[in-house]
DNA sequence: AATAATAGTTAACATTGTAAACTGTTAACT
DNA sequence: AGTTAACAGTTTACAATGTTAACTATTATT
């Protein structure tokens, strides 16, 4: 029965073709889960905000989420229309603006992380947390190696610098 | 020095998120490395219609490779203009449209197999055999786990049948 | 004071996902 | 046989996202 899925696991088929497969069917469960809090996306961008320790700016934000500056104009540009943020310029430095959570943010943000965290669970159901830790150090590593190579223009941006 | 990205494997950030990083870089590195052979995009697609031992119809493309069956109408479309594979109705079941390589086609899929194998080769740098076979059943357990969740339209469509 | 660099925005375009309406073909059922 | 349902694939329209380039405003450099 399992045979036709099998194939996908393949050693021959992209490693990325695999993880987009799974990326799919994660993000719309996710999105199911959280629709009733008022957000439907993006919530990756509320929890690196919420995270942030030092000053959140569109910069640091697309730095870290791997998003070019168009797209993360977008995206914060949802999340205020949603309520969810707000951008204010930067006093000390007037080209950046600072992003914050609104108190309407601030109130769904542990049932965010609460959605995340039990997603995360269904996902990694079964595995052991021996297995876990390894998959995510695989991931880290996986990451790192991918991080240098050709053909990405977030790496050429970053290079400039 | 790696703060920073140490914080995108923090376990309260979407899993999916981790792996949309790796997912974007992964296809940028691929589609650069590949571009001298005349497609860009959609190898896997080639590479199931290589493998495919049983008649590959565009419905057990679109099952396979997780695609909705618009989106594999516009991705054999590219193929078919990229002058990589073939429609013809099938005989037996003329509602059934059957894919084949072209020539051209299967001229360079050798190329393909082994960038993408050097590309999965490159990601997977500096984890051992084991790390790597247990990634990629880990891979294939979340799949699983994910496959059945709502919010998913495949899941949706396949369960009709 | 002039120039370069940085942060963010806007516009135009391409790709992809989704939904709905459609054609043509086969299967099922009375 | 004739109606109906199911299936394979196509087309259209729309939304989300990525990419590039040109742009404004601000700060840093010289």
């Amino acid at each position: 029965m399992l045979s036709e899925k099998e194939k996908r696991f393949n050693e021959s088929m992209p490693l990325g073709k695999l993880l987009g497969g799974i990326l799919k069917k994660y993000f719309g469960a996710l999105s199911k889960k959280m629709e009733h809090l008022g957000v439907d996306r993006h919530f990756s961008t509320l929890v690196a905000i919420d995270n942030a320790k030092q000053k959140c700016t569109q910069q640091y934000l697309s730095d870290l989420l791997d998003f070019d500056k168009v797209s993360m104009v977008r995206i914060l540009d949802y999340l205020v229309a949603k309520k969810m943020i707000t951008r204010t310029v930067n006093p000390q430095d007037r080209r950046e603006h600072l992003i914050q959570l609104t108190l309407k943010a601030e109130k769904i943000m542990p049932a965010i992380h609460h959605g995340i965290k039990e997603m995360n669970l269904k996902a990694l159901k079964g595995l052991n947390k021996n297995d876990q830790e390894l998959f995510y150090s695989c991931l880290a590593t996986i990451f790192n190696n991918i991080e240098d190579l050709p053909g990405n223009t977030v790496d050429i941006k970053l290079k400039k610098k």
